[in-house]
RNA sequence: GGUAGUGUGGCCGAGUGGACAAAGGCAACAGACUGUAAAUCUGUCGGGGUAACCCUACGGUGGUUCGAAUCCACCCGCUACCA
């Protein structure tokens, strides 16, 4: 690899700083690739994990695209496992301290975080580094810990919005909740940190992580902060636990489907955020006097179906989802529904499909006029219909079962 | 430890003896329309029953009452003030 001309460094720079919110700071970086260039260096980029939650999704991949880009440029990814700091459990969160997870769990969840990262990230030794934070926390006297709280102060921890807020609402604040940031930015200085990746609520920890190593005399830290990703409402952030989010494992009709529903003002913020595509093209693309929006959608649904599956997959599920929704046809593959031939209730039809989680909600659905059986509609809920191999019921708009009478 | 407050459906949040399966909002689901699982509008939204009606539910356990989410006692959790 030739060394970059300072054109291609600030090519870089800009590829990076299009997936962020603030840089701190885009000079450091500039300055630091260019020294790792010439020196022909990795340079060691941190990006943390928490081995409570394993599964990808798009939220994830913002930050990821980017580790990959590094990567791409030569550098190393070092992925920190925080698995001392999930033995010890959240203070921070609110309602109930988190269980506390056993060895074997933290390691079961990371193998399917890495397995998972590796769909987007390099995984191979050379540019991929796992550590688990134990490795360093573990090992620290009360002394060392003395050092490290030494390198924070008060007034910089109440300076932080999370806490300031806190104060002033008289909540409390536990001493460890304080300890925490220390022990992230502690990370940094054990790794070696040149450049950590962290999402807006982050930024405080990572900064800490940036004035430790200074303190420590060592070249710090360049803070790359990321937007937190928005969820499929477009209201709340992607997250798991709300439901509104994307996995990198979803199936390809699945994903596209999921990517079709984010409401339209949605898509400047995806496209910039999960795609390569210029900023010019994205304008155009989003733009509803330029681009019909249902075609920019399913654009982008195909872009993000391909990058986690394949370009094939992704022209199958778009034209699965212009069958099923467009021409209202019946989806190719649908899930077989065992019942036994003959007479069967329509209500107890649905439920066995799994339709509807109770006879109530089922009764619901025909009385809206949501149940079909081969194309006719269902509208009495004391229907008794006749259950035979091959026979299409329909349940909304995206639930179908094949009848498999046995 | 003392005092005051608070605990409601997936979430937020009203309700202070009957008209309460519990206002309103969010989320979700359905229908219409469409450009899609977008937007908008309409409807539904604990469970069983064709229905009348029944069962479960307002932190927990008992009690008062013809009747309790609502009143009382104790307990548990959270919050604030005091110690």
């Amino acid at each position: 690899m030739s060394t970059p001309t300072e054109q291609q460094i600030a090519q870089q720079v800009a590829m990076l700083a299009r997936g962020c919110e603030t840089m701190y700071t885009a000079e450091e970086l500039t300055a630091r690739l260019k020294a790792a260039a010439e020196a022909g260096a990795q340079l060691r980029v941190k990006y943390g994990m928490d081995p409570t939650a394993p599964d990808v999704h798009l939220g994830h991949t913002v930050q990821m695209r980017m580790l990959r880009g590094l990567q791409d440029l030569g550098h190393r990814v070092v992925l920190i496992i925080g698995d001392y700091t999930a033995m010890i459990g959240d203070p921070s969160g609110r309602d109930t301290t988190r269980p506390m997870l056993s060895l074997e769990d933290i390691q079961a969840n990371a193998r399917t975080y890495i397995d998972q990262a590796g769909l987007i990230l390099d995984t191979s030794a050379e540019k991929l580094e796992v550590r688990r934070n134990s490795e360093w926390l573990e090992r620290l006297s009360y002394a060392d810990l003395l050092g490290i709280t030494g390198m924070a102060t008060v007034q910089q921890m109440i300076a932080r919005e999370n806490f300031k807020k806190r104060l002033e609402a008289g909540r409390e604040i536990v001493i460890t909740e304080l300890l925490y940031p220390l022990m992230q930015g502690y990370d940094s200085v054990a790794i070696r940190a040149d450049v950590e990746f962290g999402g807006s609520d982050q930024t405080f920890n990572c900064l800490l992580g940036r004035d430790m190593m200074a303190k420590k005399s060592l070249p710090r830290q360049i803070v790359l902060i990321t937007p937190i990703l928005q969820g499929l409402d477009g209201v709340e952030k992607m997250s798991k636990s709300k439901g509104n989010y994307v996995g990198v494992t979803d199936e390809p009709n699945d994903m596209f489907g999921k990517v079709m529903s984010i409401p339209d003002n949605l898509m400047p913020n995806y496209y910039t955020l999960l795609t390569d595509i210029p900023a010019e093209e994205i304008a155009v693309l989003t733009d509803p006097d330029k681009t019909h929006p249902r075609q920019a959608k399913a654009d982008l649904a195909k872009r993000i179906v391909a990058q986690y599956h394949s370009a094939e997959a992704a022209e199958a599920a778009a034209a699965e989802f212009d069958r099923v929704f467009a021409a209202r046809q019946t989806p190719t593959d649908m899930p077989e529904i065992r019942v036994p031939a003959g007479q069967i209730n329509i209500i107890d039809l649905i439920v066995t499909a799994k339709f509807a989680p109770s006879r109530k909600e089922a009764r619901r659905l025909i009385e809206q006029g949501a149940v079909s059986l081969n194309d006719e509609k269902i509208v009495d809920i004391n229907a008794t219909v006749l259950a035979e191999s091959g026979a299409v019921l329909k349940v909304g708009k995206r639930r179908f079962g094949k009848i498999a009478a046995v």
